[in-house]
DNA sequence: GGCGTTCTAGAATATTCGCTT
DNA sequence: CAAGCGAATATTCTAGAACGC
């Protein structure tokens, strides 16, 4: 569709993509798609067998995570965020794949409208055509754009450059969720679509919230405050729910994601402990019972930020939580990144622990769960930008993991 | 207009562009710009990707898997100051530096709008490809003009205007940002746009003006007058935009900025250079509750501005958050995001205070007594940021560290 | 940005520009916007030309409303409506035009983004080359997008997949603005951008509305109504707001466009005259003085649908001001260009008198002018939109002038 | 009711123009 | 006249809603 009329352009996008497709060995490019059509449904047929065939799983939480309780199957009523992650895991498609680090995903939207949107009947995967559609489910699971920025790494860029591929490269986007990752199926459970909150609160609700207005990008709504709640109450919900697409919907009031977005927890791992980084306040949505025994005052109190009354207590709650998050956090490179999203709310500490954590551990002291770490530490930041060796590049790029 | 279609750019821009430098082979890209560069350009480069590309992380899952608590990704794009700063620093770009002081940035216009105004498509940095447009964004983020030209007399500069050399020399334009300092990504946080404040007033404003509309430039004042109020009102707005932009909009009463810029050091520092590996240990910014306290009037009103019961504490807590955040944050270089939200709770004027500091040394004993910051660990924020002495801000801060 | 600096593209953007015309020979030009560049660009020359050279009235007005007196040559200056307005007006440009009724633009996407949004550089028309932006303008601006395919079923889409061309009609979009009709230029200055209405209002206000969240397309938010109020307030801003954009903001209440949307006339063309373009009824911004008197309850309830006082009025209001306008600019090309500004005070029935109408010819006459129209005439709006179908929506379309 | 699709709105940043000083 | 700001528009991402299954 997109470019659907290939005849039209002169240059069909599509065959350029397809030449360079062939050509390109990368990766992501996929060759195939570029063939004609029958290649194209051939390889469709395959692909779509090995999503349907349950090939799920790829790799998945090779180690911790046994393969899933819930066998799905069928393609069809696999809820969205499954059939996603299959199609990302499984090396058959190749208009999308994993960043570097498995924790977002990247789509080459060009391609992965003709090979993934433009499925026909019996081969479909998604219910629409449009890319458009595609990302307001992406967003209604909790998805959030990366924007970034510069393209890619200059050097890379400039080789690109003059081909098409650059424009190629160009188009990817990135999105991220912090449940949708590598290897990670357990974790697909606690991606929820959004609730729709509707007419959630009556007036006093409003009184008390601020409204809407405020949320995006920097405060967090009130919306759903409802959620909030139910969160707490059931534990389990609360981390699916709250965290996976939740807290979309309740977004923290003003502090932010961003902010503590930025702080995230780089690769922790790494170096540290001290990394400090920040996790969004808002994020921290729940609490988790044992921490929650500690900042129960918190807690409480940041619910009903949520809601109406909350104002405060919000923002206590949040600052709060940070610190927490810090260390946990804080080396990530990621941290650049603004979640918007913000979105989980586990305390850090708690995610670990959490089960679903998959393979990795946080090895981190976390001095102080949510005490802040001493300072020094942290570098990264600084270092990047400036300069610093140390830390902070490293952190981000590697990956490290072997 | 994003990622133009490369076609077009066939030509490259870049060559063209290029030119004029020499080496750099690839306009934009850079890469040329990559060439080798010493250890630290390598270093930037990484940082410099790592914000473009986020690199996000990650990993690893493999290992780890563990949802990610998130945070941290998204970047929106980058912010203006952001990708200002990131230019600034890296020495792949030879149309922008820092004065000798870090405390400004120097501009060769020609070769500002070649090397980065005209790139392309997939490398573009900035928006827009005129200077004024770019002028209008330094000065919507709290940046002036310094005149520090030894500005040839217009007779002579004819003359030489045929020497290239020597007309670019003349062309070269500083501008200054008590936010914007060499090796202080940290402080980018508190640069924020400045909003629009239009509506600024409630009800009984917007009943009775019709709103903006009409006021008109003359009535400038009343503009302003509004806004204030408005930055009353809210108590978000009224931090970030006093804080990072400084209060374009929202005025301080007496206080302008542009006092305070001016204040600034530029000048004074030389000595240091120092390089950056500042990282400033303790980013703290700081304080909070002092500054709460005189502000919070305001605070109060702009709550009801923003939205009707909320807005106070948020902003309160918004505050709060931040400082917390900024401890953490300090050592990331995540820190840097463009946390769009918000945080530096300083006033401008405060800011004024103490401006510079950075990678310089802050000799600054921390001294604000009422600081509580621990220097030590904070130094840097605290120090910098740290205008007010006043209060309490600390109380908040403290509870981490130690 | 705009128009940036040619000495980078190749090809001056003047003379290309210049060249053009003739040749354009496919409709949709893709021909050769398939073809190689050249081509492709040699015709885009044309239809910028064309464009920008003020070709303005193709035919509109002719007789009537003269040329311009402001040769309005440039066009990124032009406001977004205005530029759209005269690509469906011309003929050069294949890829998007007038439904049948004129009443509608007709949009086939992908040959509009090779054809219109990928143009580069000095021949750009709209600032983005992303479809989604193109149609967050059209929102902005109070299109409604108009549900008239005949998707085709499933089945048959599946016969015809392979068929290009099919997928190609299988995409055409439909948008209508009561504002934007064929040979009506003058029209366009009463669409005005939809306003940001952030802190809107006040705390009050925010107490009220509960927020914008229900707003929607059943009923109106709240939001707004600040807006509202303001519109009363002030006479004119309540002209331009309302009118132009009318609605936009100020939804009704319960009518919702969407359903007028759907009834309106999807293939209606053919029959036509009776082609009901369904004109939301929100758009009527109008009315004046006069009217005021009469409507006055209504006024009240809908603002508060709105936001939440004015809803209504306001959009009685509008109306009338469009009327007034009518008159006025018609003849006046110059009346196009955007004007921002906005303002054409004068009372409706005036307009009316003339309003929509334009080239075509309305017969209609015009009873009283702002008085609601006999429905006879204006039947379509009525009917379609379904709604209320006395007043209002009658007056509009009446034009009748003559 | 949940899920998916689609259209529209909210919100923040970005760009540009013109006035004002 | 240059610097800076107000204001309007533009761009982009995300959220709200309604509808259908």
């Amino acid at each position: 569709m997109a470019h659907a009329p290939s005849e039209i352009q002169g240059v069909s996008p599509k065959d350029e993509s397809t030449g360079s497709e062939s050509s390109i060995t990368s990766p992501w490019c996929d060759n195939s798609i570029t063939g004609d059509l029958d290649l194209r449904s051939q390889i469709e047929e395959k692909a779509f067998q090995a999503l349907s065939e349950g090939s799920l799983m790829k790799e998945p939480c090779h180690t911790l995570c046994a393969s899933e309780p819930d066998g799905d199957n069928d393609f069809p009523p696999l809820p969205f965020p499954r059939k996603l992650w299959e199609i990302v895991e499984s090396d058959r498609f190749k208009s999308i794949w994993w960043d570097e680090n498995g924790t977002s995903i990247v789509i080459n939207e060009e391609r992965f409208k003709k090979e993934v949107l433009e499925r026909k009947a019996p081969f479909r995967i998604f219910e629409t055509e449009s890319m458009k559609s595609l990302v307001r489910q992406l967003n209604l699971y909790g998805f959030t754009k990366l924007r970034r920025n510069f393209q890619r790494p200059a050097s890379l860029a400039n080789i690109l450059a003059e081909d098409n591929e650059v424009s190629a490269w160009n188009k990817l986007q990135f999105y991220h969720n912090p449940n949708f990752k590598r290897g990670c199926p357990h974790l697909l459970v606690r991606m929820k679509r959004r609730v729709r909150v509707k007419n959630a609160s009556p007036v006093s609700a409003s009184l008390l919230q601020g409204c809407s207005k405020k949320r995006s990008r920097t405060g967090g709504d009130v919306d759903n405050h409802n959620s909030d709640v139910a969160a707490e109450t059931r534990g389990e919900d609360a981390f699916s729910a709250s965290t996976n697409l939740n807290v979309p919907l309740i977004r923290w009031p003003s502090m932010s994601q961003r902010i503590s977005n930025t702080t995230t927890p780089t690769r922790s791992g790494l170096s540290s402990p001290s990394s400090p980084s920040v996790r969004p306040p808002g994020q921290i949505v729940m609490a988790q019972h044992a921490i929650f025994s500690q900042l129960t005052t918190f807690h409480m109190h940041s619910q009903s930020s949520y809601s109406p009354a909350s104002g405060h207590i919000v923002n206590f709650i949040t600052t709060t939580t940070s610190i927490s998050q810090y260390r946990l956090i804080s080396n990530f490179p990621s941290g650049y990144f603004g979640l918007r999203v913000e979105p989980s709310p586990l305390p850090t500490r708690y995610q670990n622990i959490s089960p679903t954590e998959c393979p990795v551990s946080n090895p981190q002291p976390a001095a102080h769960p949510w005490f802040p770490m001493p300072m020094a530490t942290d570098t990264s930041a600084a270092s990047l930008s400036r300069p610093n060796p140390q830390s902070s590049s490293v952190s981000e790029h590697h990956p490290n993991y072997h």
